[in-house]
DNA sequence: TATTGTTATACTCTATAACTATA
DNA sequence: TATAGTTATAGAGTATAACAATA
């Protein structure tokens, strides 16, 4: 225990209250533009560019048959299509529509909108000083 | 556009994959456990103590319809309980059983040791103005 | 009348296991 | 053999609408 302190558990329970804050808020900001919270993940991730369904998966940590259904749904609306690749005739690049890419850019505005908003008060000093050290701690390699 | 800067775009983008690592991270970490991670926030929300269903689902940001449903799975598995009111014979308490208690506690230390590990290498100062930082802004009335 | 909680219903998300086609 | 993606299946999360019981 001597590696606990009071503080670790500050730190801790600070996170996790800022991770249901934010996932509220992603729920929210995404209902209004017709996506899930899932959905508008997916199509945040895609306007990075095209993506094969196994890469796509595991940046979203979910299995590959999960992100089928979900690519189906948001084939069905036309948001998302079906690429075949012509170097491996298995795979397919799933890329954004246009409708897609439009709806992809209104659902990052909103998301980074709502987030200035709550973040307006910071000076930027402590706006650089949270944004480095998040960045740091939560980066992906 | 006045208003947004690079900075901003910089700190929500940060935000939001802090976001998605504590949500994975919170995945990982209840499914040994056998919870969701839904049904692991449920639980440590009732460490707190008992609440009533409305106060319950309000907490949770979600429909008192889809609590129940959550409830009823729990509650067959012997981790939460519903306690009649006595002053008012509508509504319950739900409470954590012996069970539910224990497992709720294995959660909750479960995703703090985990985010600790994660912010092992922070100075006290650091972790202290981190702590403050994401308090401020997202705590809620 | 308003509130508490449930039921009925329909979708979405998710995993596991087994499968097809291609590499 | 290994990999890309799908299908089949089952369970869990979620919302909406309508409802019963109580306040």
């Amino acid at each position: 225990m001597a590696t606990t302190t009071a503080q670790d558990a500050e730190l801790a329970g600070a996170l996790v209250q800022t991770m249901h804050v934010l996932q509220d808020l992603y729920a929210e900001t995404s209902r209004p533009l017709g996506l899930t919270p899932q959905q508008a993940h997916l199509l945040c991730v895609l306007l990075a560019g095209p993506l094969g369904m196994t890469e796509l998966s595991r940046i979203l940590s979910i299995e590959r048959s999960s992100l089928t259904s979900m690519v189906d749904r948001l084939e069905r609306r036309d948001l998302v299509a079906r690429i075949p690749n012509p170097t491996d005739r298995r795979a397919f690049q799933i890329e954004l529509t246009d409708p897609g890419l439009a709806l992809a850019n209104d659902a990052h505005k909103a998301f980074t909108t709502r987030i200035d908003d709550l973040t307006a008060d910071l000076s930027p000093t402590a706006r650089r000083t949270l944004s480095t050290a998040l960045t740091s701690i939560f980066s992906r390699a």
